[in-house]
DNA sequence: GTTGTGACTAGTG
DNA sequence: ACACTAGCCACAA
């Protein structure tokens, strides 16, 4: 069910500390859906605002933001974010490991 | 039931 | 760095 899935990812979304950013695939495994990155993807495009997740910290494997989205790279840098000077994420620093073992 | 789509990932050139 | 491919999953039409 897509509305479970959802949930785990909004709920995991929503524990995202300040100054980190995590992928979606990291996303995934903890919603339990290891191989559902893509679902991720849609989760967060359909997230409803009303949650006031932090949506603008989920990036991808390779630190790289939503595409047409050009406000994610402003609400990142206020968080205190610092992105390479091609404009991606700076993973290493960043992405955030803190693992829940649920189940 | 089949097809097209995507805010993905890993691999290749 | 970029472009493309293949694999992957769930959803919408």
């Amino acid at each position: 069910m897509k509305a479970d899935f959802y949930t785990e990812v909004y709920n995991i979304v929503r524990e995202i500390p300040e100054g980190c950013v995590v992928t979606y695939g990291q996303l995934a495994k903890l919603a339990r859906r290891p191989q559902c990155s893509r679902m991720v993807g849609q989760a967060m495009f359909n997230v409803p605002k009303e949650l006031n997740l932090p949506c603008h910290r989920v990036v991808n494997s390779q630190g790289r933001l939503a595409p047409n989205w050009a406000e994610q790279r402003g609400l990142l840098e206020k968080e205190g974010i610092t992105f390479k000077k091609n404009g991606c994420v700076d993973l290493k620093k960043h992405i955030w490991e803190d693992i829940l073992p649920i189940i």
